[in-house]
DNA sequence: GATCCGTGGTG
DNA sequence: TCACCAAGGAT
């Protein structure tokens, strides 16, 4: 453990690195104006931190740029229609973030007049902000003294003690070495340089710890084995399942229908398929057609299993007493449907528009 | 604490 | 090709 001198001469290591990086992002109110008085909008950090939990930065500023034009006020978002907030929210996965993101904006419009609450311990009160996303809230926004640890920061911690213990495990012990050596005095700068650090030197597989400003106090760096750490719990194989998808087309449209609101895709569109099973299905047609399959399958993997699923189409002439609805082909940017099914969607032998 | 929850980029 | 990874949260 460090001694206060050397605590206070990292921490001006750091910020010293921040300020010179001077790395924008949109939704940063860089340190010099900060200094002016200038403190970032609430809506928009909230936004993007929902956006950015397990989303690489390139994958979600586009999202979020596109949610500020179109919600520019927590109101706005709150008074959208949630398949609305689904469908712009397609392709960012784990849409559960959605409909919280749409339950919270509800819930800050009607509860909280409108105004995010400014303490750490109120933000945790919201749907879909967890322990990360209210420090980095309460820091950056409101200069609340807090820690914040995000998977950039685990791995900097992990490799300046060099931590043994595997994670997840390991949580405990990195958010008290964290803590000791968060700023009080610039939560918000110290908490996103440490994260800078993480994304752009402490990286995963070759970090550049040439250009760190804690390298002179890194243990892994002397001792030169930095990419063993963090240590980590063995991960679980992940099973693959299958089923089969069923493309039906009927004057230019497509038939879709809605996801149940729980569990995986919850509240999503989708094409439908048979059940997902360990072994393949037996392929058993949802209506009497000329069903044609695809050369290829579709191949998806989610977080905790890969799905394989055939790919079948057929042309119909008569409307169909089944649930959903029919989205007209080249219209589908404009519908709540997950990658999974543009996947199926692009293999399925369409009709030329 | 363990499991569930997407997707796309990368070495 | 494939394993790994990314500004996590809810149950």
């Amino acid at each position: 453990m460090w001694t206060d001198p050397q605590i206070t001469e990292m921490r001006a290591a750091l910020l010293a690195w921040y300020d010179q990086q001077g790395r924008t992002l949109p939704w940063r109110v860089r340190p010099e104006d900060r200094a002016q008085g200038l403190s970032p909008n609430p809506y928009a950090v909230w936004l993007s931190e929902i956006m950015l939990q397990q989303t690489t930065i390139p994958h979600g500023t586009p999202y979020w740029f596109k949610f500020l034009e179109l919600y520019p006020t927590v109101q706005d978002l709150a008074a959208a229609p949630l398949d609305d907030v689904l469908t712009h929210w397609a392709g960012l996965g784990y849409y559960a973030r959605a409909r919280n993101l749409h339950k919270c904006a509800i819930l800050v419009t009607e509860a909280y007049g409108g105004e995010f609450p400014e303490t750490k311990s109120e933000l945790l009160k919201l749907p879909g902000v967890g322990d990360y996303t209210a420090s980095t809230i309460a820091a950056i926004c409101f200069n609340e003294p807090t820690s914040i640890v995000d998977g950039n920061v685990e791995r900097v911690i992990s490799r300046l003690h060099r931590v043994e213990a595997p994670l997840p495990k390991a949580k405990a012990i990195i958010r008290k070495l964290a803590a000791t050596l968060a700023d009080p005095e610039r939560p918000g700068d110290y908490g996103q340089a440490v994260m800078d650090v993480g994304a752009t030197v402490c990286t995963p597989r070759t970090p550049a710890c040439e250009t760190c400003p804690w390298a002179h106090w890194c243990q892994a760096h002397r001792v030169g084995d930095m990419t063993d750490f963090p240590k980590k719990s063995p991960k679980k194989e992940r099973p693959v399942r299958h089923g089969h998808a069923f493309v039906l087309v009927r004057d230019g449209a497509v038939w879709l229908r809605r996801r149940d609101e729980a569990g995986l895709l919850g509240g999503m569109m989708e094409v439908p398929t048979s059940a997902w099973a360990d072994d393949m299905p037996p392929l058993e047609w949802p209506v009497s057609a000329d069903w044609i399959r695809s050369a290829t399958d579709v191949r998806h993997v989610f977080t905790h299993f890969e799905l394989r699923l055939s790919v079948h189409t057929a042309q119909i002439a008569d409307p169909l007493d089944l649930e959903g609805r029919w989205v007209d082909i080249g219209d589908f940017e404009n519908e709540a449907l997950p990658s999974l099914f543009k996947k199926v969607l692009g293999k399925a032998n369409l009709p030329q528009t």
